[in-house]
DNA sequence: CATGAATGAGGGTTCATTCAT
DNA sequence: TATGAATGAACCCTCATTCAT
């Protein structure tokens, strides 16, 4: 008797298990080479039971994928006041988002980098999330964007829609990243406080010039120099 | 003689045939999935002279990792000047890395992507490019903050070594996510001299700030409004 | 109470319903590709209920061939009068058989295909149902013989015991094959009258002549001679 | 050393025995109950050579059936002479095909039982067959009615083409069922003359006087009265 | 140098069957 | 009586890898 199985639990239960050890093992290994067999081990269940529950690897996986983004994207919009200030809402997105990740780096795994490697149609619920929040820093940039003007002298348009677009993406990826690297083997991970405020820093700040039309100017790289609008 | 296969070439040019064909299969669908049939097929020769020259799918994945990560570090070099201005390097380095991930999008998608989901010893190799820039960028904002402490009222040292780490980080993640963007499907796909324009305004005025002391701070988030040290 | 299918019926109305499922499914199916949970499923059953009424695979496809071979028989011989003569008998045997199985054509595939697929006992089971008709028609064909003789001049003996039971299985199978085309997917299917007024003809009237002596004979081949004994 | 297997054959021959080894096994089993593992030890081969030259069990099958329909409608046409008499012709293809299916049992089984378990497209496959002999039957019957017609009294037109249809797959089912009586395990098997005769003498006999008119009729059933026309 | 021939090992999936309730 | 929960075993198929030529 080498594994005395807790038997007879009901469904949503063992599903759950099921899909906590899948999350596991495709962050771990990512689609391809993860293993049903390792999964059901993991899941404390044979796999016939996981096929009679979630019907195939792909459909396992979608649940995965599914399941994950909710949560992350459930966290960082219950994190956020739809009436603070744009900037208050993008710092406590920005912890939420820390927070969960590094909450669950499973999870992370599997959404970051596992589900990309999967065309169709995984990658696409996994672009579908990214251009959600993609969406919400580009309303974001825009708000403070208006704000900025709105407050200071209004001579010009600082912002095409392709730039705010492009610079939503950089701060995305520049979120993600830091998801990465605090959740990285170092020992002295900062905490999602931490991380939110570094990137706040160089990110809100950024902007704020940006938007109040101060740019960086090729031709003046002497000694850096901006060039104020 | 039923195939008319150019035989008999050297060795190099086989190999090189090899590596190429390898990329884009590994490119396209990741380490796992990716068939070594598939890829002799792509690369006009047979299997066995494939494990002949590259010995295993491992090594072959290896090999495929290197050569990409030196052609992009290589292209990132050549590209800054030893002793241009900290802003210079950093605007002809994301230049360059713009453009050479834009030039080899499977190579790119090899090391973004493919690499990490297969652990050791992969995931170092990259784990290793990745940390050799973050290196470079972290030297950069280094000497952006001295030179602005140094040209401005040095009062504090505003930049302790993890916020540093941090923004390199972000800076970096920053210009992955970029670059895949500007990969993507949309018909709009930005220049890399745009891309690069982008993130510098954002990245390297918002460093300037930091380094002169203007935080962004949780408490005053009425209106965004910015601290000055 | 999520499913509203009817419980606690009587054993034996159950045990029907699951036999009338399991003949369907086999039908279309075979044996072996046919499915436990499709039976159950169309029966309106759960698994265990088959089980422990049916108790196992084998032994309900046995079932359906001993009920499916018990109905043919069984409409077959009430449908012929022991003391009507040979020829009546045939006759009236044939339109039963016909009948019976334009009327049960998954009874009839099962009977047919299915069954001899699958070895032993239940190819044994219907070899014995086939070897059953065979043995009624070798007495019907010596029946007539013996009438040809006593009626005719008796010079020889026409027919001896192999070639009788060759016959009988000629006229089975005739039978068989006239099912199966009357069962097919052509639009224009003859009614049971009509063919076994085909066969009939055809058979009785060969037979008549057979036993009185009539051949054709090989060597004679120029025009289809036929020798008269 | 349980098993030398003989290495490194042309792919032809391996092919070869795969085949028969697969026709073997389908016969004995049916396809679903077949296995690729007990076909590949039967042919003394590796599993996924057969996936490698045969592509997938049911492209095998199909390669199966192809193969024994060739086969056996091969040796039926070239047993007949076309411009021989119609009698001549049938005898001659009715020995060919006893010849032939007693001569290669199992072919005879899969084509006669094992591949109309399985749907679409085998049956097609094996229904093709049929109709192509039931043609030729067809063909037969009408010339024989022509010669019978041309050379006695033509009063009549005695067949229609329903009728004669019918009597094709009379026929041909007769002989189906021969064969099958010819193949089966008693030890008193007859010879492939034998049956053929005995099927030619009931069903030329019969035909030549169907076409002359003489029926059976229903209503005169006292002692197997036959009408003469 | 180059390849057709060949396979051990393992993956996803399904099935007949049985407990525990 | 009736069933939701659960599984051992087997099946089809594929892959990385290696000889023998």
């Amino acid at each position: 008797m080498p594994k005395p199985r807790v038997r007879r639990m009901p469904r949503e239960v063992r599903e759950r298990q099921m899909i906590d050890a899948a999350v596991r093992v495709f962050a771990r290994c990512g689609y391809s080479a993860a293993s049903m067999d390792e999964i059901a081990e993991l899941a404390g269940a044979s796999k016939p039971l996981i096929y009679l529950y979630l019907h195939s690897k792909e459909d396992l996986f979608g649940t995965c994928i599914r399941r994950e983004a909710a949560a992350l994207l459930g966290a960082v919009r219950s994190a956020v006041e739809p009436h603070a200030p744009a900037d208050r809402r993008l710092w406590d997105g920005l912890r939420a988002f820390f927070a969960h990740t590094a909450a669950h780096p499973e999870g992370w795994a599997v959404l970051s980098c596992r589900a990309r490697t999967h065309g169709e149609p995984f990658d696409r619920v996994v672009a579908e999330l990214r251009e959600e929040i993609v969406e919400v820093v580009v309303r974001l940039i825009e708000e403070a964007a208006e704000d900025a003007v709105g407050g200071a002298a209004a001579g010009r348009a600082p912002l095409n829609g392709r730039e705010v677009t492009g610079l939503a993406h950089a701060l995305v990826g520049a979120a993600e990243s830091l998801a990465g690297w605090a959740n990285g083997p170092a020992g002295a991970v900062p905490s999602a406080k931490e991380t939110a405020e570094t990137l706040m820093n160089v990110a809100w700040v950024g902007l704020e010039n940006l938007v109040s039309g101060r740019r960086w100017e090729a031709a003046a790289s002497k000694a850096g120099v901006v060039s104020s609008g």
